[in-house]
DNA sequence: ATCCTATATATGATTAATCATATACTAGCA
DNA sequence: TGCTAGTATATGATTAATCATATATAGGAT
């Protein structure tokens, strides 16, 4: 007990962008718009980027699995919104799912691949590839730092708070390590001869 | 000039797969079979993993691109072989790419996400998830240092192995990174009250 | 009068990736 | 005898993600 019974179909083990919406859902009823304008794009852009298409798409999934329900508000100045609540078969599911452990998810770096195979150009090249990368890496610990500004900055350390101030924590440390080993990859290939 | 005319057709920007495959075959010619079992699975794991039915995809496509060429190798008491080798516009095309910055990787990391909606779990539950977590990175860090033992051993310091040192050196800080940043989240989640 | 932005949802097309499975022969082991 | 592992390539099915585009209305700026 506790799940649906064997036939779901929908996606298997991580469905991952399923469950970030089953949570922000849980917060509270929200519209796909809502969860594209405010959600994803101004409060959890660092952790999971979501895709407007996708996220109507997963909508419409979630809710033929039972996992939420769809109430339309008629508007007349503006087009309808579709308020998706959770379900109390959405909660069991997203409890269980918090509570599972996944794989590592695969990082697969283009710009890793550059330098493994950079052997054949020049430094100044390879020098170059690596500032444009220092260079927006710079922007992404920009953007943590907006999004730490706009969502961490009162002091109410509540439990959901300091949970929030942990992620954002080791996407900034992430970030940092790119950082402090690009200017150090910069510095070795410049020392170097050609 | 130097890159082939407009209709490419063939998967625009990234194409990444496409380009390691590149970068392989500029080292030396090789057969899918090889490209999956010595390349991705031996030495470059920690950089790109891929899947067999993809690779053999990937080689029909860049055939049909003109940027390698096949040829077939009778066997009789094994299966044919294709062995496949760059072609001019293969390198040209590669130079091209390994010089290009491309747009950051989108990161998606299931744990995050379980760890901003975590507010709801028992501290004994998230810690859980965080020390499986952690088991894993133990086992990925021992498999980057597996890769290190087997190629970066010998102390001839070439300008090829220098880079790849350069790799395999972010690769292994940051899941560093990661080990450090979830010994401390335990150690808060523990610290704190229910 | 025209254009742009915001609000709001939806579909078509395509790529990248993964999984399962099929085929086919050899060699070694139990 | 049957089983497994290694060598080698290939296809079908499906998911996740991205991009482009369509529709519709209101309100403000140029």
């Amino acid at each position: 007990m506790g799940r649906a019974s064997p036939p779901y179909s929908f996606g298997k083990p991580p469905m991952s962008l399923a469950h970030v919406i089953l949570g922000l859902l849980q917060q509270q009823e929200r519209t796909g718009y809502d969860l594209k304008t405010k959600c994803f794009d101004d409060c959890i852009s660092h952790l999971w980027q979501a895709d407007q298409a996708q996220i109507y798409r997963t909508l419409d999934k979630l809710e033929s699995q039972g996992w939420i329900t769809c109430n339309v508000e008629i508007q007349h100045d503006r087009p309808n919104r579709k308020v998706y609540r959770i379900t109390e078969a959405g909660e069991a599911e997203l409890t269980h799912w918090l509570q599972t452990h996944h794989p590592l998810p695969v990082l697969r770096e283009p710009l890793l691949v550059q330098l493994y195979f950079a052997a054949q150009l020049p430094n100044e090249a390879i020098v170059y590839l690596l500032e444009q990368e220092l260079e927006a890496r710079q922007e992404k610990l920009a953007q943590c730092e907006t999004i730490e500004a706009l969502s961490l900055s009162n002091p109410t350390a509540s439990r959901e708070q300091k949970l929030h101030r942990l992620v954002l924590d080791l996407v900034k440390q992430r970030e940092q390590t790119y950082l402090d080993w690009l200017e150090k990859a910069i510095a070795t290939i410049r020392s170097q001869s050609t």
